[in-house]
DNA sequence: TATCATATTAGATATAATCTAAATTATTGA
DNA sequence: TCAATAATTTAGATTATATCTAATATGATA
C-alpha cells in the first residue's frame, strides 16, 4: 500500500493527514474488509501511535464527509465502514452480520413517478442470505 | 384495518395476540410509514393498555423473527420498522434518515460467480438522496 | 517563533437495545 | 374446574454503540 497515495487521498479532502487519521485509513484500504468501528479503533491501537476512541469515531465521521469512507448499517449491529473503491454492491450475513462485496453491475432506474420530486443521489444493491461460512452451519442457532 | 386480520396473521405466526402485540402491529400496518422502536413505544402508548420498552422491542423482535415485519437499518440512526406488505425497495434521506417506499421492479440476478458458496434469500435494492421535504432545503444545515 | 485553526484525549454523557428476575396471563390437560 | 405449564409483560439494571466536553497538543502559516 502506497502511504503517499494515502497521504494525498486524505489532503485532497482537505483533512490533515494525522498519524491516528492515518492509520484508519490505512487499515480500510488494507484490509479490504467492512469493519466496526470497535475493531477499527483495535486494529490502529495494535500499531504506535495510540488512538483514543473518541479519535477513531471523529476520524471516521470526517472520512465519510469527506466521500473517503462509506459507513454501512447493518440491522441489529454496529455499523460497518469500508473505503471507497471500485463501486459494488452489497452481500449481508442474515447469522453473522458479515458484509461483502458484489462486483457492481448497473440496475434499472425506478420509474420517474416513482421518485417524483426526490433528489437521487446513489443507488445501490443489498443481497441478504447466508455468508460461505454460515451457508453450511444453517440448522445451527448459535453464531461462532 | 381489520383486527381480525391482524389476529389471523399473527396467530397463523404462531404468535399469541397479546393486547401490546396487537398494538404494535396494528400501528405499524396504519401507519403506512417506518418508524422507530421509540416512536413505535410511545404510539401504542397513547393507547391503552400501557407497554414497556422491554415488551415493544421484545415484539418487534418477535415480529421481525415471524417475518411480519421489517427491520430496515439507517447509518448513524435508529433502526426503522415496517409491516412487510407489498414489495418495494426503499428511499433513505441523507439528509433526514426518513425511509420511504418505492415501487417495486426486478432487478437483474448478479452473474454466478459474484455469489459463489453464498445462499441468496432477497435482494433490494437502497436509493439514497433527499426527500421531498429535504431537497428545496438543500443549503441548510439543520434537520428541521 | 507567535498565532490560530485543527486534532486528540480521557472520561462523562447520550442513545439504542437487551437482559434479569419477578409477576402476570393464557393454555393445556386431568 | 383447577393445577401445572408455558408464554408474556414489567421496571429497572445493564450492555453496546456513539457522541460530547473541555483541556491539551499539534500542525500550518505568517
Amino acid at each position: 500500500m502506497d502511504a503517499e497515495a494515502i497521504r494525498r487521498s486524505l489532503e485532497g479532502s482537505g483533512l490533515r493527514c494525522t498519524p491516528q487519521r492515518y492509520a484508519v485509513m490505512a487499515f480500510l484500504m488494507e484490509q479490504n474488509r467492512h469493519s466496526t468501528a470497535a475493531e477499527i479503533f483495535e486494529a490502529v491501537n495494535r500499531v504506535d501511535p495510540r488512538s483514543s476512541r473518541a479519535t477513531t469515531y471523529n476520524n471516521l465521521r470526517d472520512l465519510v464527509k469527506a466521500g473517503l469512507v462509506r459507513d454501512v448499517a447493518v440491522e441489529g449491529r454496529a455499523a460497518r465502514f469500508e473505503a471507497k473503491g471500485m463501486r459494488h454492491h452489497h452481500f449481508i450475513c442474515d447469522r453473522c452480520g458479515k458484509v461483502e462485496d458484489i462486483e457492481w453491475y448497473d440496475v434499472p432506474r425506478p420509474a420517474s413517478g416513482s421518485i417524483g420530486k426526490r433528489v437521487l443521489r446513489e443507488c445501490e444493491l443489498i443481497f441478504r442470505g447466508l455468508c460461505t461460512k454460515c451457508a453450511p452451519a444453517r440448522a445451527s442457532r448459535k453464531v461462532s
